[in-house]
DNA sequence: GATGAATGAGAATTCATTCAT
DNA sequence: TATGAATGAATTCTCATTCAT
């Protein structure tokens, strides 16, 4: 086979995309290192020669998904022109919470197989976005528009909630059922924080078109 | 090996009770069916005479888990006798929600292997509980204790937040995170069932030696 | 399960007769023995009572049904009523040749899987059924009928082609692949046995037809 | 154990060379892939990192005999200069029909558990061989030689009787058995052509000593 | 005679990882 | 950097057979 030399980032970035790709696909488990070479037309050794271990790119897809989450979510939290909703409303509007931000929803169908990357994702997620989250919250109880003690506890609780519920990774719910529980997590989200009722309604906009 | 004939629900039920600890302990995946029965001194085709396959036996352990728990929360549930709120703390004071009920903390030291068993128990704890608990949700509206507008879907958005977040088995939060987290818990309860603030007090019993 | 008890020969004839059908339909290889006592209602041990071994159940399958065809072949053959050349059309007409006589049509479409039965049942077929064809030659060269030097192996030859090329369990023709064969078998005999061409028509009845 | 890289052509052939040995020794369902790959001095991986499962290689087995039988045979009945009785003789003289081709005596002394190796190659021997010597004998029908009327389905019967009566692999006949029905075969074969008696001399060669 | 729980040697196959080239 | 042949431990599962009851 012809030898295609890239540079080390570039090739370092295809198997990333390309393990991320399969691990979605077909699962973790069930993806050998074999069928991603294969796929990529590379070689075994090509492999382990930028990635000491399978788990180890696990963590490596994990980190990169969450580094472009993470950078996006701090850069909402640091602008000092936004209120605190205006943030709120900005990370969590769309795909970003109770979804898997990086998942188009054609690719979750093949889901259940997904348990390692699933969760690890899930959790990390949790981890990682909580403290930027609990900062705006506490700027949002300095505009008086929340009113709650532990900030970050209460987030991670209501990340969790959220996440682990409506990520359809998890729990095998139908489309209407996802609806309903995201609803309730949009009052019981308000309540926790202490917000007005209807405050986070960003985060079912489909309402919006009745 | 000396045979030794013992009564087939014996035999059945030892061996799920070596499977459950072994996978708590190692986790299901790293848990040959080798390891079991070399546990037990007992032999391959004794394994296989009792369950068909490995996935068979993670079913039956969850099955068996979780009919316990769910015959234990019914029998309150259904008491005529008892008010909403002490049905509440019947089931949810000790171990019964945020734990994993039938885990010990020392086995849980191992616990980060222990995806499969954990979840499938996580979610099926969610699932089959949500509808009993939220039974007695309804008759405490009724009572005039509660006031929330979608009892099961409430129930288990609060069910997972508890159950993922303060399980041990998939966050790794140290004794004291874990503290913080379920007092939170206990207060984002009252609020998204409407009840009095304080009223779940019996969730954090520690809390009251103080 | 309630013990019934039968008497021996009853349970043993029982048994090959199970077995016999379950070899037929899915290979005496892939049929396990646990397979042969579930269908019948009876215990391992009972298996193993009559039976010391698998392979010991096939060759008494095997003999068994030699035994009532051989049985059936010696009676035409010992018949001195009979000239050589009715003889031979008694037992070659129908299903006696090229065809394995207790064999079903319908069951022979799970044929593939049936080595070892087949096969056996073959061999038996030649090596037991040729002297006794081979005296009813001897009986023809004396009526004038057939001119041959060595009947018995022959016989033999002719025999090992008309069962293997024509069994079915073998070969992989269509029917009227082993239409055509059957027709040219026919002429190869008469030649070999030094018949008159046409003597065997008996064979291949269907041509009468037209 | 230390590594020995070898052409993976040659690997492949080595594995092949000794899966077939050892398939005639002590039969294909007896020999396991362990056995195959111990007597090699590689590893499980190596057999099937070249073959996909055990029938594979079975099958690659067979193909790689036949096909060269077949490329012999056809260069034979190819050749312009050459009579058909001439290509028959070569063909049929010494060890090609109603032999094994590549099996020495010695080797086949284990033969009765041999079924599978044996009956594919058998089966496959006929399937292959059958038309290019029909297209001989449609060349010596023009020469005069041969008077037959559907030289395939003749050849296919002939070829059967042959190769299943006299192989050795089948039917357990001692050395002056085997003699005695190699001459009858010449005899039917003859008839069945059409050829002069005699003619098929060159199969029994013996018979020229005395 | 009959039961069925128990045995255990083995089978095929997988796959993460290594390393000579 | 890259290749791909080679490794081998580990895994799940089968099934003929045995034997205590």
């Amino acid at each position: 086979m012809p030898r295609i030399v890239k540079a080390p980032e570039e090739r370092r970035a295809e198997i990333i995309e390309t393990a991320h790709r399969l691990f979605r696909e077909i699962g973790y488990a069930k993806c050998s290192v074999d069928r991603i070479i294969r796929e990529m037309g590379v070689a075994k050794g090509t492999f382990y020669y930028y990635f000491k271990s399978k788990p180890d790119i696990l963590e490596a897809i994990v980190d990169h998904t969450l580094d472009g989450i993470v950078e996006m979510a701090r850069s909402v939290a640091d602008d000092p022109s936004l209120p605190a909703m205006a943030k709120m409303a900005a990370l969590l509007s769309n795909s970003h919470m109770g979804d898997d931000t990086s998942l188009e929803v054609a690719e979750m169908l093949h889901d259940p197989e997904n348990r390692e990357l699933h969760e690890l994702t899930n959790i990390q997620t949790v981890l990682r976005l909580s403290p930027i989250l609990a900062q705006i919250v506490e700027q949002g109880i300095g505009e008086g528009v929340f009113q709650v003690k532990r900030p970050l506890e209460t987030i991670q609780f209501l990340f969790t909630g959220a996440q682990f519920l409506t990520d359809g990774g998890i729990f095998a719910f139908s489309p209407s059922e996802i609806r309903a529980r995201r609803e309730v997590t949009q009052t019981i989200i308000e309540q926790a924080l202490g917000a007005e009722p209807g405050s986070f309604q960003f985060m079912n906009p489909i309402r919006a078109v009745g």
